[in-house]
DNA sequence: TTAGGGTTACAG
DNA sequence: CTGTAACCCTAA
């Protein structure tokens, strides 16, 4: 009669997502010590929490292995892993690549069927968030938070300045003298009791307009968790990141052509998926990045 | 504390 | 009865 079986909630579900994109997966006391997420996950243990995301993870394998091959691109080079050997040895590459696999770690999640995305949108909102800043935080400063949380693509600056400036006319963010802050209507109590809503508004936003599909995101759980793999695994996630990678360029391309408002989202999500495939195409040719 | 294997409860 | 999700145990 202890404890029948206590099933997630959505907001449960959201709160751990979020923790995940900001701390990483992995650090679950961090996430739960977190102030805006101890609230609503306070019944929950950090265990709880390792194995709700390994649920969400196992549940997303089983039905999200069947959207690829969707316009042309049915090429699979599954043959990859067969002549290791010592051709797949610790290569130090640019030197400048080493540390981008291991940072922040989103994921995706289907919440009824729908896949919700984390786009450049939440991300900037986030940061700001995060900073915390009481008049703002400068364009710089949120590139910069944003940089050291993810990877960015070539030309992430002139997205990010699209971006914001589409925020601040949409309403999502206040522009003060240069510098960008939350905008209040948008829920927010004291600094007592922090009620998160943060999912539930990216959730609203990502089914309004869902044409391109997650990139980065989806992409970077990837490479962080080949880290964990063997030399043959990694080799065959690269072959259908890319070929995943592939498919993203092709949609985000169709985006831009198609969305005459030119959206800075499309840009970007192309430039990501550019740098996505250059950086796994590596891998595959044997390059494989080892990190002590 | 976390990752992974194993177990139990519940729904289809 | 079978599959999935929450829960439990333990090594590292």
């Amino acid at each position: 009669m202890g404890a029948p079986k206590q099933k997630w909630t959505s907001e449960e579900e959201s709160a751990l997502k979020a923790g995940i994109a900001k701390h990483g997966a992995g650090k679950w006391r961090t996430i739960l010590k977190d102030s805006e997420f101890s609230h609503v996950l306070r019944h929950r243990s950090n265990v709880d929490l390792k194995d709700k995301w390994r649920n969400m993870n196992v549940t997303v394998n089983a039905a999200g292995t069947r959207d690829r091959a969707k316009t042309s691109i049915v090429k699979k080079p599954r043959s990859a892993p067969k002549h290791e050997g010592h051709s797949t040895a610790i290569v130090p590459v640019t030197s400048d690549g080493d540390d981008e696999i291991a940072k922040a770690i989103p994921r995706v999640t289907p919440s009824s069927s729908k896949r919700t995305l984390l786009r450049l949108d939440n991300i900037i909102t986030e940061a700001v968030r995060s900073l915390n800043e009481p008049t703002g935080s400068y364009k710089t400063a949120i590139a910069n938070y944003i940089e050291e949380q993810y990877w960015t693509p070539t030309d992430f600056d002139h997205a990010l300045s699209a971006k914001l400036n589409d925020l601040t006319t949409s309403g999502k963010l206040i522009k003060v003298n240069r510098k960008y802050r939350i905008a209040p209507s948008s829920s927010f109590s004291e600094g007592r009791s922090s009620k998160v809503v943060l999912l539930d508004d990216i959730k609203r936003e990502s089914t309004r307009e869902d044409v391109v599909t997650l990139t980065k995101s989806q992409v970077d759980a990837e490479l962080a968790r080949m880290r964990t793999m063997t030399a043959e695994e990694a080799a065959a996630a690269a072959a259908r990141a890319v070929a995943e990678a592939e498919v993203i360029m092709a949609e985000a391309e169709a985006a831009v052509r198609e969305a005459e408002a030119a959206e800075a989202d499309a840009v970007a999500a192309q430039a990501v998926a550019e740098e996505a495939m250059a950086t796994l195409k590596n891998i595959r040719s044997g390059k494989m990045i080892i990190r002590a």
